[in-house]
RNA sequence: GCCGGCUUAGCUCAGGGGUAGAGCAGCGGUUUUGUAAACCGUUGGUCGGGGGUUCAAAUCCCUCAGCCGGCACCA
């Protein structure tokens, strides 16, 4: 038998017999090492430890506490918590259970649903199976013998999953103990292993293949951790994005509220209300600087309107209508584009009115399915900061570029800074030829790759196939909030086709009449949505220019009445949004409050600030006071709200 | 839309067959207060809507709606 060399993370190599598994290695370095190995990378690819090495190799013994290992112990738990609910409820089949981020879960197909109570039992019982410490094994089988296997055991998912697995790669099954799956692997050495730094987080109805229209399956969801204190601090973090969620705070701090009457509508509230505001003044002093022009186009149009630009078509079912009493059909726009077509239609244009732009904060309505709802991040009718900029064909590029600018300058205004951008390409379900698909491909893709030359790589991308618009590929902007999230945003959608299906030209430098290419896109994307996120990413704090109240005045006594409403006076001329709290009642009481409101600034005045007028400032967040003349603390403030576009 | 859970006072929640309870908020007083809840008193609910079972339903059953967690969807 002939000898093979393998390599360590440390650069040593040493000699071993061809055919020597993962573990023989980890033993002949140390008997410690063996005992905590439970896998290796085996050139740069997580193996099961048992695994022969034929050749030359790169080799890492993976320990239960590497990073490597986390995937391991997700993807076993998902196997043992299989096996536990195989045992606890026989004849339920086993689809598939894959590891996702943080965790792990599995799809079951089970006639009777999980009732809450079955939680603790399955992890009871994968308690039980840890304990058992079984150990993993791969065998490899044939097609026939897995099929005749899983046939006899009534699992018809599996099967399909058989026949899935392309011919020439091989078909795997782990066994732990007496059950078993066909599994891609690799697995730990043992159930052992996986340790108790697990916990099932909750139930939920998925379909088979993800196929709306296919078997209903039944999907529970896990984390697994490698220690208890990280299981713990994920539990903690769970908890931390709970406090922020903008359901709560949009209670708290009194900006909406929504009631049944107007499912995925939302009432907004004053303070709501100038928040929304704040962010399109904000965007409008940004559009004009960018030359847009905004404009405003009606709310309902006639069906067959929708019908011409294909919206009916592709996504008729979800479009409010109404039924006018003259029996004629009417449609509440769904899009702004076929309006903004209308302005564009109205009066001939020339080339050398392009490149055109419409901006409009229009308010759009979807009949959005009502499993999606969710709080303002998915209503049935928001207002995007859409615009439409018409285009030759050789603008594209340059357009796209000034887009990406005006998008990434807009974001850091906010604070994101940590951008990714995906293109999105042709979905099956399109209008439009072949070779205008391929044409705007292309041009996101130029795009794209120019994006991330400028950014010296520091904007990530991607492409996300199959997933644009029904009329043009697009790119899509996520933004990375304060705890870590991904927020999708931004999109800019390259569109051949709305143009020439709603008849819109301009006459070229030749006098030829051409059609011109519009370019969708939006920043914010739902004005709605951009007020969630932001008051998720501050967690309610938000920064000065933006908090919708800004400056609350209490007085400690009520001989400071006088002096409050003077304070408040200066405070509104020099363009703050305040108020003053005279009530009966004590700071504590009133401080409490305005912190819970997440006001972000408290001017504290009793006889003494009245006197030497001065007022005690205290910040939202912090128990630190300072006391400032109040001439001092106007002109401090009303610097500090100034909007970032406005700072020079 | 699909699966599961939930819906009791403005808010947070208790009560699980014998015709409703707490804290906070609100209101009325007292208190003039120094940086995250002063004190006393008090109002308030056909228990999400509708139907059924029962002598009796907030409680059990059916149904509709909304919300929550996922799935599917997201022009």
């Amino acid at each position: 038998m002939s000898d093979i060399s393998i390599t360590f993370p440390d650069g040593n190599a040493r000699t071993f017999p061809k055919g020597v598994s993962g573990k023989a290695v980890a033993e002949s370095i140390s008997k410690s090492l063996a005992k905590k190995a439970v896998a290796m990378v085996l050139n740069g690819t997580l193996s099961d430890l048992a695994d022969p090495i034929d050749a030359d190799a790169t080799l890492k013994i993976v320990t239960r506490t590497d990073p490597e290992a986390l995937e391991l112990i997700r993807h076993d738990s998902a196997h043992v918590m299989a096996e536990a609910v195989q045992a606890l409820w026989p004849g339920t089949q086993v689809t598939i259970g894959p590891v996702i981020e943080n965790g792990f879960y599995y799809d079951f197909a089970k006639d009777e649903p999980f009732v809450p109570e079955d939680m603790a039992k399955i992890e009871a019982k994968m308690r039980e199976i840890i304990d058992r410490n079984a150990p993993f094994t791969k065998e490899f089988w044939s097609r026939d013998e897995a099929k005749a296997f899983f046939k006899s055991k009534g699992e018809l998912f599996k099967i399909e999953l058989v026949d899935a697995i392309p011919p020439g790669e091989s078909l795997k099954i782990y066994k732990q103990g007496d059950w078993l799956d066909l599994c891609r692997g690799p697995h730990m050495t043992s159930t052992g292993q996986i340790g108790k730094a697990f916990k099932l987080t909750r139930f939920a109805g998925s379909y088979w293949r993800g196929d709306s229209e296919g078997p209903k399956l039944q999907r529970i969801y896990g984390t697994a951790w490698a220690s208890d204190a990280e299981l713990a601090a994920y539990l903690k973090q769970i908890e931390e994005a709970e406090k922020r969620d903008h359901r709560k705070l949009g209670r708290e701090m009194d900006l909406f509220h929504f009631q049944e009457e107007a499912p995925g509508s939302i009432f907004w509230h004053a303070k709501g209300w100038t928040l929304f505001q704040t962010l399109i003044a904000y965007m409008r002093r940004r559009l004009d600087k960018a030359d847009y022009q905004e404009v405003n186009s009606p709310d309902m149009m006639e069906k067959h309107f929708w019908e011409l630009s294909g919206h009916w078509e592709n996504y008729g079912e979800n479009m409010f209508t109404t039924t006018l009493p003259d029996e004629r059909v009417f449609c509440c726009k769904p899009m702004n584009c076929p309006g903004h077509v209308q302005i564009f239609k109205h009066g001939l244009k020339s080339y050398r009115d392009l490149p055109l732009k419409i901006a409009e904060f229009g308010k759009v309505h979807r009949y959005e399915p009502s499993g999606a709802l969710h709080g303002m991040l998915r209503v049935r009718h928001f207002t995007q900061d859409d615009a439409h900029i018409f285009i030759t064909e050789d603008q594209i590029m340059d357009e796209c570029l000034k887009i990406n600018d005006l998008m990434l300058s807009i974001y850091k205004d906010f604070g994101f800074e940590d951008i990714f951008i995906k293109l999105s390409t042709r979905p099956e379900k399109r209008v439009g030829a072949d070779d205008l698909w391929d044409k705007a491909e292309k041009a996101l893709s130029d795009v794209l790759d120019e994006v991330k030359r400028q950014s010296n790589g520091r904007v990530k991308t991607a492409i996300n196939p199959g997933e644009g618009a029904f009329y043009g590929p697009k790119l899509e902007y996520v933004l990375k909030d304060a705890i870590g999230r991904d927020w999708q945003c931004g999109t800019t959608q390259v569109d051949f086709n709305l143009p020439s299906r709603l008849g819109a030209f301009y006459i070229d430098a030749d006098s030829e009449k051409k059609t011109p290419v519009m370019i969708h896109r939006a920043m914010f994307g739902s004005l709605e949505r951009f007020t969630g996120i932001l008051i998720e990413n501050f967690a309610g704090h938000l920064p000065l220019w933006l908090s919708p109240l800004q400056v609350v005045v209490s007085t400690i006594v009520s001989d400071a009445d006088a002096y409050a409403c003077e304070a408040l006076a200066h405070l509104k001329t020099a363009g703050l949004r305040a108020e003053t709290d005279l009530r009966n009642e004590k700071i504590n009481y009133k401080v409490r409050e305005h912190s819970l409101a997440k006001v972000p600034v408290m001017l504290v005045v009793g006889k003494r600030e009245a006197e030497e007028r001065t007022v005690s400032v205290r910040r939202l967040g912090s128990q630190a006071q300072e006391v400032v003349p109040l001439d001092e603390i106007v002109r401090r403030l009303a610097d500090e709200a100034t909007p970032p576009d406005l700072r020079h």
